[in-house]
Parts: structure tokens; sequence; C-alpha cells
RNA sequence: GGGGGCGUGGUGUAGUGGUUCAACAUGCGGCCCUGUCAAGGCCGAGACCGCGGGUUCGAAUCCCGUCGCUCCCGCCA
């Protein structure tokens, strides 16, 4: 018989229905047995009269909560019950899945959740719970708006290589590999390869990939692994054109995920989503620091053209009271705080032509216009210490014809973060993976 | 890499020097209950309080070390 969701069974009506869940929970009475059984879209009770089938009845008795099952019964509309009025009165039932082993933790009590630690060895059963699939569901929503905007605009999707032959940057936060007779490195940046594409006249390119980092960073927001969402397009004037369209993109992007998820965004994680306003407010680098020092916040002597992780919050803070607005780009970030390869004003000395988003005060994004010209992009290489041979096959990009572009990289699950207002980079992760996480 | 915090039955917590300090909740097992509904009632099993050392007549409780986790900073998405 053909499975019959949750969600659909007011539509089935003294009908007879199969369905397939878990068992979520089990009260088992003198004469009675109420099953709560749950599958993806929703929660429905069976009632079953123990002498209508005894050997039934005994089965059920030793049932485990969370064990997988498939259930027929009769649907009956009953007022008196307070899940959804209605009911299925069981006639047959197959264990699929036995859960014969007590569960670890409770994994349906929100209140008294376990150790965060703890309940990623056990994810497979955290991620049992409705908030932890409609994390995913809405990230399968948002991506799927991202990719529908860059396609409209032309955009091609790439999948650059994860294992290279020479680090691509500074080479510090690279993972190693023995690869045959050499080494290789795990990309901590598809940026080389989508700059490749400038070069080969692609235009307009975007990736959606995993990306890896050797830090020993242990925050809220940091992975060794996550995925990286990147983009770059050609033929721009400045770094104000990428962000431009960046912010057209994630206000697309919200109202795709709006327009699927809102109430349920509301219900379970308490945030009324709204579409960013375009444009997105701008400040340069030079600017966030006189407002800085305006609303008091005293930066490190050190972070005199730079920002720290409090002064981000602040200025995010600040936008939000002033103009109601989650984001926020801070631009013309100096040169020493930005890769070699970010172009420079053409009138302010040391200053690139950079930004960084940040969504609730928290970095999300980095973005710039590139350097395209072969002589500058050299001596701004050698400004930064580096070493010409290593990223010479890079560098020859741009002999050729490479039109002038820029783009940026975007923290898919710091989105995630700011969009539902999670606490903690490893509730928007599937599965996450830092400096001493390897498993599951 | 630097700094702070935490570590008590399966899980979440209480207890911060001594006779009720090993408790409460939940989960688990058993029994009871003609329809329950995050059910309820009764009974039961389950922790030598991360590990090692020290102080003390006495340590879950204080000190040192160690391991694990976590947060912040550095760095970044």
């Amino acid at each position: 018989m053909e499975r019959t969701l949750i969600k659909d069974l007011n539509q089935h009506i003294n009908e007879q229905v199969t369905i397939q869940g878990w068992l979520h929970t089990l009260r088992d009475q003198k004469s009675m047995q109420f099953l709560i059984i749950r599958d993806r879209t929703g929660l429905v009770q069976v009632a079953h009269f123990k002498k209508g089938n005894l050997e039934l009845a005994e089965l059920i008795s030793t049932l485990g909560t969370e064990s997988a099952l498939t259930l027929t019964g009769k649907v009956v509309e009953n007022e008196i019950v307070k899940l959804g009025g209605l009911e299925i009165q069981l006639e047959d039932l197959h264990v699929e899945g036995a859960a014969d082993v007590p569960l670890p933790f409770e994994p349906f009590g929100e209140e008294n959740l376990p150790d965060q630690d703890f309940r990623l060895d056990w994810r497979y059963l955290d991620l049992r719970r409705d908030i932890n699939r409609m994390i995913f569901e809405i990230q399968s929503t948002a991506e799927q708006g991202m990719r529908e905007f860059w396609l409209e605009n032309d955009f091609i999707e790439i999948h650059s290589p994860k294992i290279m032959g020479a680090p691509s940057e500074s080479g510090a936060e690279l993972f190693s590999l023995p690869y045959f007779e050499r080494t290789a490195y795990l990309a901590q940046s598809p940026q080389f390869y989508k700059q490749m594409a400038m070069a080969a006249g692609f235009e307009r390119v975007f990736e959606i990939g995993p990306v890896f980092r050797a830090d020993p960073s242990f925050t809220s927001r940091h992975m060794t692994e996550f995925t990286g969402v990147d983009m770059e397009m050609s033929w721009i004037e400045t770094h104000d054109d990428v962000m431009d369209l960046m912010e057209r993109w994630l206000a697309y992007t919200y109202e795709k995920v709006i327009e699927k998820h809102e109430e349920a965004i509301e219900s379970i994680f308490s945030v009324k989503l709204e579409a960013p306003k375009t444009p997105f407010p701008r400040i340069t680098m030079a600017d966030a620091h006189q407002l800085l020092d305006e609303i008091g916040y005293e930066l490190p002597p050190d972070k005199k053209f730079d920002l720290d992780p409090g002064a981000e919050r602040a200025i995010g803070a600040y936008f939000k009271e002033q103009q109601g607005h989650d984001y926020v780009f801070v631009t013309e970030w100096p040169f020493e705080a930005r890769p070699f390869y970010h172009m420079l004003h053409p009138e302010k000395k040391g200053i690139t032509l950079s930004f960084d988003l940040l969504g609730k005060g928290l970095e999300v994004a980095t973005g710039a216009q590139r350097e395209h010209r072969y002589d500058i992009l050299q001596t701004q290489a050698l400004a930064k210490g580096l070493t010409l041979e290593p990223i010479q096959n890079y560098l020859n990009y741009f002999r050729y014809g490479t039109p002038p572009h820029g783009g940026f990289g975007f923290g898919l699950s710091r989105f995630l973060m700011i969009l539902l207002d999670l606490s903690n980079i490893r509730e928007a992760v599937y599965l996450f993976r830092g400096p001493t996480r390897l498993t599951p």
C-alpha cells in the first residue's frame, strides 16, 4: 500500500492508510495503547485497543522509542485528540528498524539538551530534532536561491579541484597530504581557480564547494572544513560593482527563503525574517574607525588599520540601530590587512578596493576587485614578501589578456548562523570539522 | 599559539570541607490506571562526584598537575 505522509492525513478521513515513521512516544495503558508517530512532515496519534489484537499489543509493548515503523490503519476524526483532531485506528504494524537499545539521551527535550560535544558524537540522533531538519531544509532553499540568481545573471557554475600541487596563498593554514611521490595540499580557497576562469573568458562564474583551513581555532564560528560560496565576475569598474550584485543576490536569496519557510522560521527559531533592503549600508575602514571612536569602542593599538571581532559587532549593532539593517559593507581595507591580489585604490595610497560583509556583526564574506595587471600584481606579491616562483602559474593568467574583475568568498554556515540567529557554527553545519573533531 | 570557564548516575542539573554530601528531574525496567495526549500514580536498578597527586582528623567540595570539552583573543568565511 502506498505511503501517506502525516501532513496529508486530513485528506484521507475514514480511509485506510499506511504511514511510515518513528515511534515518538508510546503510552501503554491497561486496555489501550497510544503511539505517537513522527515522519518528516509531522506527528500523529495511533490508537490501538489491546483486546482487538493481543499479539499486536504485546509487540507494541516491546517497542523502543524511535523505532522505525510502518503502520496501517483507518484515519478517523476525533475532536478529543489534541494532536490535529484526528487519529489512526491501528490495524497492522511492521517494525522496519527496531530501536532496542536505550537512547543515549532524549533527543526531543529542547530544554535540557545534552552538552553540544556529546550531541555531536550522536549527530544522527541529534539531527532527528525538527529544528535541525529545518536548518538543512532552509539551507537547501537558500542554495537554490543563490544558484537561481546567478544562473539568471549569466553565471557559470564551476567545480575547481580541492587537491593542489602548490600552496595558493600564504600557505600557513594548508593541510598537506601524501600524493604518490609528492606532497599535495587541500585547497583553502578556490580563489586562483575562479580567477583562472576570468583569464579563460568565462566572465562570470560561481562555485559552492568545500574549503579547508588548518587553523587551530577554537571558536563558535570556525571550522577546519566548511562550504565556501564563491563568485567572480569580469569587466567591472570597481569593487562597488561586486557589492552591487552581491547585495541583490543576497536579497534574492532571502526572498526565496522567506517565501518557503517564513512561518517555520518564526515558530521554530523565533526569527522574523525580512529581506535586507538594497543598497546595504557601506562604510569605509577610515570612517569605521572614526565611528568606533565616536561610540567609544577602543581598538587595541595593533588594530590601527583593522577591526577586531568586538569592533565588528559594534559596527553591526550601530547600523542595526540607526538603519534597521542587519548587513553592512566595510570597504577600503588597508593593503596590510589584505592579500597581495587585491587591487590598490588609484588615489588613496595603501588602500585596497576591497570589502568585508558583516551580517549581525559577524564576518560573512570578503571581496575585492583583483589586480589583473601582471606587472603590478608581481610588485604587490613581492611587497608582501612572497616568492614569485610558486605562484608563477597564477601570475601567468594575467599575461594573455585578462579583463578587470572581482568577486567574493562567502561562508555558507556563517550565513545560516546570521539568518537563523544560531549562536554556534556547529549547529549550522551538517557535520562539524574542527581541530579535535574528525568523527562522525 | 595566548587567556578564561567547566568536568557529579544514560542525559540535564543541585550540592563548594564533616553527622540527611551523594540529591532532584528526565530516561530506563517492573506494576497500576476503559482514551491517553510533553499522561498520571507506585516500586526498582543506575554515579566511589574526569584522572593522578597533595593539604586536612575528614575532600565531590581547597591546592597542584594532567586529560577532555567549551568560550574569548589571534586568524579568518
